[in-house]
DNA sequence: CGAAATTATCTCGATATCGAGATACTTAAC
DNA sequence: GTTAAGTATCTCGATATCGAGATAATTTCG
């Protein structure tokens, strides 16, 4: 059962190659998963976002759905001709525009997301719970450090 | 110290979210520090795969960058324009195109590799190196088992 | 052998995403 | 209160990536 310890002479970079495998993998899983319905990953991700949260401003569903803004603003017009999502302008901020469902964009994603989540636990079922958990752990830290050190960038050699 | 557990409803699918981050923080790191040397992500896979392995075909390069074959053609379009990169017809297999560093490529990614190494040490040295060690175990062990998953797809609901 | 299936590469058109910049609004500073 | 700095959204042009399909070589197998 024991076998060889593979020689590591990079921790980082194989770090790095097996994190974008694992994602790649995983998100070819989401895509086709998404694409039964008829819909991109990222148009997924607004009415997913929009599902579980309810009204939001622009700038916090592009927050969560790591596109830039200007990605966001194509996305949203093509959920609005669509008739799956309304824009509103912001009360407090007029800067904001406020997204949210319509009805249909409600009943939309109501259907699609259990099926969605299931196809996502099977995804990630190579892992049992437990090492999900860690892997969970490991990677929220690994993801939040690298995000806070993108910002004070004084560390390019 | 002790903050209080996060109520976990749904691993695998914060699983999927945390890994989605992670990936795009990580994935910053790595495409400014090679936007330095005038390169894209994918140009730079080529050069450093073919630096690291030797002449191979385009279809193993591939492979390895992960991207799909008509991107590979495209992109080794421009390395050959820029004189980095060059084709050879293969040998054994005709329907092969073998592709190697130029002289001039070898320079360059002999130049650069060193400062994207140490770059991509930094992405990820939010986790010490006893976690690094964890998170690839896992990851390899996560990205394995949803690529074996994708080919037999019997089992979207 | 010869047909069928597989594999490797490339072409071409479509499109999702980005980056820079414009505009409008808000907050902070003095 | 006026100015400066910051934030939110959108427009527009550029481009990287994809998917489907074409071509050609190889392998499998009856």
């Amino acid at each position: 059962m024991n076998r060889p310890a593979p020689i590591r002479r990079n921790v980082p970079l194989e770090l790095w190659v097996v994190l974008a495998r694992a994602f790649d993998a995983v998100e070819r899983h989401s895509r086709a998963s998404i694409a039964r319905f008829g819909l991109g990953t990222t148009e997924f991700g607004v009415l997913e976002v929009l599902y579980h949260k309810g009204e939001l401003p622009v700038c916090e569903v592009q927050r969560r759905i790591l596109v830039e803004s200007s990605s966001t603003t194509y996305v949203v017009d093509k959920l609005v001709a669509r008739g799956l999502v309304r824009r509103r302008p912001g009360q407090e901020d007029r800067r904001e525009v406020l997204l949210a469902l319509t009805p249909a964009g409600r009943r939309l994603i109501a259907r699609i997301f259990p099926a969605h989540a299931a196809a996502m636990r099977r995804a990630v079922s190579g892992l049992s719970p437990r090492w999900q958990a860690q892997a969970l752990d490991l990677l929220r830290r690994l993801g939040l450090d690298a995000a806070r050190r993108l910002h004070h960038k004084g560390d390019l050699p």
